[in-house]
DNA sequence: AGATGTATACTTTTT
DNA sequence: GTATACATCT
């Protein structure tokens, strides 16, 4: 067994070591506050307290996973997987698969992510006949959601609305609320309100036996409802350890408050406060600009001095690009540079932004470059319509009442049901208080139940019905492998992709499917009662950076909400500008701006030993170009902390394209920056081979960068003509014999 | 019923 | 520039 204070410096081993009673661990970025968590689970269960007494919170899936991993390392692989370790959702989702009879959940309940919340809503609105003026299926869902997060049932928030307009989202709430029931679904929010109900029943006194121990990470980041879970957790053994910092929290705008650390010294009597205060990631001149960006907030609960380990390090980078196109140029010049310099692996690299839609540019030139990379966030895999498609099929078979998915599988694969059809039935449905799939299954056994869907449109939907209503019963004698199988063939999934989408633009779409099965695979080791509704569960659960594997060599584009928790060598702060950071729809309000400058902060304190920080002078829009600001926290940074282009203020924001700001020298990039090919010229006419799509003949050529955009028109006419990066494409000039 | 085309609105951040 | 919504055609 190691020494598990080892490596920790004395207030950490304070607050590894101070197992009892309530202790809060309050400390800025890179102090080891996860180190802390992980050693003092590791030091519990040196002192001989149960693995199983253990429960630990953590933000990400991926960070409970990380947690695991060192604990294996620390204590062994056998104690460690006995730990409870898991997000305050998944955790939740246990508990209620476990225990949720005891407040009348449904066997086979269901979460409904984002994208299904937000089709229910569209019910609910078309049922009310809300208008979609100020009642956006947007504006509706976070309506409920900001109810939920205060814990305000429908029934609560229907009394408290005095407004026409707050009656009118109350109206919907509890409409919303109404379905969900009889869909057997939940959404993110009831996960917790869910289990605070189950935390008042008699059934809490299980949950104070088993659980004796509990950590919370990225505590600044709790809302209302999960501090309510932590408090009537802690009720019974009293052991409760939480760290944070407060200048890391930006969440507010989803529920979170801060001023849970406040509370938790106020309910928690006799609170032990710790305090770290070295910062063990990041140069001293990387903290300086933290420092002062950090400082220059107004209001804050707990003030602290960055002090790092490597004094000095290399400069802090400050460049203005022209356009998206040359930032991202140069951030991946910088990155080859690293890299061929050896001193950094791609994985080393991060890039980082404020909003999804800015990954965009990067991920062209980084294609373009074969550098490899991932994208964290935007479109996840679990979003994409053929994996929610087979999801949903997935799902009916758990609970076929869940409305929301049969909409889906009705309307893929193809089965000639029209949207009138699917209006009648949902109609009768809700005028009878049933879901879609029992007003199914009425009106096979009863010709007069839903009239209106008659002739040849009823005999389809019965066809479908019956499909399903098989499947439904066939499924429980099933693993997850076969009900997929089954749910593939009786449903002829990739016929209809085929169908829907020619050949080739099918092929990846299968391909997903096939990735889909494989991770149901994964659940084979399961008693085949749970292998469904785990895999369900678990799905609706992922979260985008929890894919962040460590083994591959990628560099990483994130948001920086995201980014939270992670730490990288080197790291690029791009689209420094007004309106992006703060967010232009934060419209000026101070809260709202300060939470901006924090998820700022949280960037610049990721970067281990480089950080660069750009914009552009002007951005792309909707279509069109706009001049853009710096953004206002630069302006709390001193110059001598910055290392700033020589020619600034030279860039012609008309130049266009070009290269008129030079690569950026400060960790000598400029130099060993080379074109990576040697452009092949295409003329138009020329006849060029695709690995997939075969030949075909250059309709158009321009050069773009460092590299050229051709125009093909294929011989196959099932591709078509296509717009490609020729180098990416991997293009081949066939040579024609004259 | 479904495909195709045109208008329109739109982009924070996410479990 | 893109995704969605709606209208119009087949
Ligand atoms: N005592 C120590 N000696 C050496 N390195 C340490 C020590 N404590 C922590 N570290 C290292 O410092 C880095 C930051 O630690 P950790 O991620 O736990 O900090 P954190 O406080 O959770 O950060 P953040 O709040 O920014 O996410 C890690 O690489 C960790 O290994």
């Amino acid at each position: 067994m190691q020494d598990l204070l080892a490596g920790l410096n004395e207030a950490q081993r304070l607050a590894v070591t101070t197992i009892s009673g309530p202790v809060l661990t309050l400390a800025g970025p890179g102090s080891g506050k996860t180190r802390v968590l992980t050693h003092r689970i590791a030091h519990l269960l040196q002192q001989g307290i149960a693995a199983s007494e253990i429960l630990a919170v953590t933000f990400t899936n991926k960070a409970a996973r990380e947690m695991r991993e060192r604990m294996q390392h620390l204590v062994g692989v056998d104690v460690a997987t006995k730990v409870d370790i898991g997000t305050f959702h998944s955790l939740a989702a246990r508990w209620l698969r476990r225990d949720g009879r005891a407040i009348g959940l449904a066997d086979g309940w269901l979460i409904y992510d984002d994208d299904d919340q937000q089709r229910l809503i569209k019910r609910v609105s078309k049922e009310l006949k809300l208008p979609d003026k100020p009642f956006t299926p947007r504006a509706i869902s976070s309506a409920i959601s900001s109810a939920k997060n205060e814990l305000l049932d429908a029934a609560a928030y229907t009394a408290a609305s005095r407004s026409p307009e707050g009656r009118m989202y109350a109206a919907a709430y509890t409409r919303y609320s109404e379905l969900l029931t009889v869909a057997a679904a939940v959404d993110f929010d009831d996960l917790l309100l869910l289990t605070l109900d189950l935390f008042r029943t008699p059934m809490l006194n299980r949950y104070h036996r088993r659980y004796r121990y509990i950590l919370v990470d990225e505590y600044q980041d709790t809302n209302r409802a999960q501090y309510e879970m932590i408090k009537a957790l802690a009720k019974g053994s009293g052991n409760i350890f939480v760290v944070g910092d407060d200048d890391q929290s930006i969440y507010g705008w989803r529920g979170a408050d801060v001023r849970n650390i406040r509370r938790f010294e106020s309910d928690f009597a006799g609170a032990q406060v710790i305090i770290l205060a070295e910062n063990y990631r990041s140069t001293q001149t990387i903290l300086d600009v933290a420092q002062v960006l950090i400082d220059a907030a107004p209001k804050r609960i707990h003030r602290k001095l960055l002090r790092g380990q490597t004094p000095g390090g290399e400069p802090v980078s400050w460049r203005e690009y022209s356009d998206q196109n040359e930032e991202s140029q140069r951030v991946c010049d910088a990155i080859e540079g690293l890299v061929k310099k050896g001193v950094a692996r791609y994985a080393d690299c991060a890039i980082m932004y404020r909003t999804n839609a800015q990954s965009r540019a990067f991920e062209e030139a980084l294609s373009r470059r074969r550098i490899p990379y991932v994208v964290i966030g935007g479109m996840r895999f679990y979003e994409r319509r053929e994996i929610k498609d087979v999801l949903a099929w997935l799902r009916l078979l758990s609970n076929p009442n869940d409305d929301i998915s049969l909409v889906r599988a009705i309307e893929f694969p193809a089965q000639g049901i029209g949207v009138g059809s699917i209006a009648h039935l949902s109609e009768w449905a809700s005028s009878h208080g049933v879901s879609l799939y029992q007003a199914l299954i009425d009106a096979a056994a009863d010709s007069t139940a839903v009239p209106a869907l008659r002739g040849a449109a009823r005999q389809r939907m019965m066809t479908f019905g019956a499909r399903l209503y098989g499947l439904v019963k066939r499924a429980p004698s099933l693993t997850l492998l076969d009900a997929f199988d089954e749910m593939l063939r009786e449903s002829q999934f990739v016929a209809g992709l085929v169908n829907e989408h020619g050949g080739v633009d099918a092929e990846s779409r299968v391909e997903n499917v096939n990735e889909l099965r494989r991770v149901a695979g994964e659940y084979a080791e399961l008693p085949v009662d749970e292998q469904l509704a785990r895999f369900l569960e678990e799905v609706a659960l992922v979260a985008d950076v929890d894919r962040l594997a460590a083994v591959d060599n990628h560099v990483v584009c994130i948001t920086l909400h995201q980014a939270k928790g992670l730490e990288y060598d080197n790291v690029f702060l791009v689209g420094l500008e007004d309106e992006l950071i703060p967010h232009s729809r934060t419209h000026n309000d101070p809260v709202q701006i300060e939470e901006e400058r924090r998820i700022l902060y949280v960037g610049v304190t990721r970067a281990r030993k480089r950080l660069a920080l750009s914009r552009t002078l002007r951005r792309m829009n909707f279509g069109r170009y706009d001049q853009t600001l710096s953004s206002r926290f630069l302006a709390d940074i001193p110059k001598g902390l910055l290392a700033h282009a020589t020619n600034l203020g030279t860039v012609n924001p008309s130049a266009g394209q070009g290269r008129s700001n030079p690569a950026f020298q400060g960790w000598g990039t400029a130099a060993a920056h080379k074109p990576t090919t040697v452009a092949v010229q295409y003329a138009v006419g020329d006849m060029v081979r695709h690995q997939r799509f075969g030949e075909g003949v250059v309709l158009s050529a321009k050069s773009v960068d460092d590299d050229v955009e051709v125009v093909v028109r294929f011989a196959d006419p099932a591709a078509g003509e296509k717009r490609l990066i020729a180098s990416f494409a991997r293009l081949e000039k066939v040579t024609t014999p004259n």
